[in-house]
DNA sequence: CGGCATCCGAGTAGATACTG
DNA sequence: CAGTATCTACTCGGATGCCG
């Protein structure tokens, strides 16, 4: 199975060197590509941010029947990031009983593009990754 | 700014219904998404898969010197899942001292690519993340 | 050199109960 | 409805020491 030409590869690593090259000593330590990829890239929040795609716009609870097995304390607490970073807004009307609506901004919907990007890589090569780990422990 | 356009968010939409289409109750209980993203989206594992990226084959000590902070527990455990998860390769060279090679797989190369494109675009755009979050503390 | 075994501390998630 | 508060359980990371 060859999944990439080095072809590929050589454009990769020219990008790479651009990037590694950018980065001095302090960035190395602080990095911002760990920060941000750490929030962004936790499963919950993918599960928020991949749902508010594909609804437009979800209510706490509707969300909390949508992303499977989450609790009130962790779904309050990303959304709170979330927002904070910008990936998502919150509306909150004085109804009784209240009503508070979520939906992307647009900086979320240019991650919901890359996110669509990984999770079609991952649907791909999910059953090789499962068989593999399978036939490591075999051994 | 307008980071993106109401054609990309239909484009958009009408993936993650294809996507959400095709997965059934169960999947979204077990969901090979969170589990294959949960490990190719961790902040160590991203950090390997970058630098043996730029560098094509990597020992022990000289990739627990790059990943700035990893300690060698992490760094063989991440290494062990990495493998079996069919990501990197390792050789062992029965010399004294022994000698041990990292380096990606095709499959990992082509995992490499889709980091990229991440990366790529969180270079761009996380310092207005940073941004963002700083102004949301303020209030 | 390339790890593994062990221990310990901190953070995090989940369950439950409660409130504006 | 949309959370917060609290407590517990558990995982995870770091440090250290040792070994083939």
């Amino acid at each position: 199975m060859k999944t990439i030409t080095d072809n590929q590869k050589v454009r990769a690593a020219k990008k790479l060197k651009k990037m590694f090259g950018q980065m001095d000593r302090r960035q190395m330590e602080y990095c911002p590509i760990r920060d941000v990829m750490a929030l962004a890239s936790d499963k919950w929040s993918i599960l928020i941010i991949l749902y508010l795609g594909y609804y437009p716009v979800l209510r706490f609870n509707q969300l909390q029947k949508k992303v499977y097995g989450i609790s009130n304390k962790v779904l309050s607490e990303r959304l709170k990031i979330l927002e904070s970073d910008g990936y998502l807004s919150r509306k909150m009307y004085a109804e009784v009983p209240i009503r508070v609506e979520y939906q992307l901004t647009d900086f979320g919907h240019s991650y919901l593009d890359k996110l669509i990007d990984l999770t079609e890589w991952i649907t791909t090569y999910s059953d090789d990754v499962i068989a593999n780990r399978a036939k490591y422990q075999r051994q």
